[in-house]
DNA sequence: TATTCATATGAACAAATATTCATATGAATA
DNA sequence: TATTCATATGAATATTTGTTCATATGAATA
């Protein structure tokens, strides 16, 4: 057992976690090598976060039929303009919708496919 | 123009959302049709909100690479065993991890491949 | 260039949620 | 069957987050 396993098991016993001998460590050592930044991991469930809205997931819905404008989108949700507005910085701030403007309108769309994809996955798994 | 149609209007009006001229009435009637129940779009919600926790995330990805127990989880993640119980609940109930016994441990395990899918996706958009 | 109007934004409030602490549960085994 | 120990759970707290209201912005156009 190396020093660093030591300093972790100490850690663990500090926090009043886990006890030293049922950790199985040939898992954990193998899985905490292949172990992401801890920022990209943070970064990833941010960007789920997004998905994690009914607000959210019914502009996403309706984005996937059609491009359509702010107004479109509250008048099919019957929510307000502003809360859909809030909605939409987010939805662009993580890239999931882009839009263009065509005179006083803005169209907003869906920025691409992995979100058909992943909007389909869940459609999938609570269908089940 | 339908008395329906009329009354949606009115209500976006009580609202103070949106006014009558600038709804693109052909996109919002197509969209309509196909919306899915209010319900089921809530259900999408619930369920990618258990992707939208970093904690939770992590949890997913090291069972991604492995089936393990509570305090396998507990020491990769750092984190308490209290708190890993809470979120494998939250997993279970959602149903996006299963479990095994053995003598007095518990294996953890990802349910199904959508899951698997879900983060690869999520993965590929926020490295893009 | 003054006005209009679709959209965006800031502040405030209400509601939801993650973690910790203390303790319960319940399967294995001494 | 009494004990042990991995896991689960309830209550409390702190933080995050969504919506509303009021107002700002800024592109189009009169």
């Amino acid at each position: 057992m190396t020093a660093e396993e030591k300093a972790r098991i100490q850690q663990e016993v500090d926090e009043g976690s886990c006890e030293f001998m049922h950790i199985h460590e040939e898992i954990v050592d193998k899985v905490e090598k292949v172990m992401p930044d801890e920022q990209q991991l943070l970064d990833l469930s941010e960007f789920f976060k997004v998905f994690g809205d009914s607000t959210r997931i019914k502009i996403l819905y309706v984005l996937s039929q059609s491009e359509m404008c702010v107004c479109d989108i509250a008048t099919l949700l019957q929510m307000g303009q502003s809360a859909i507005s809030h909605q939409l910085r987010v939805l662009k701030q993580m890239r999931l919708v882009t839009f263009r403007r065509d005179g006083k309108t803005v169209f907003y769309k869906l920025a691409d496919s992995h979100i058909q994809t992943i909007l389909a996955q869940g459609m999938e798994h609570i269908s089940e």
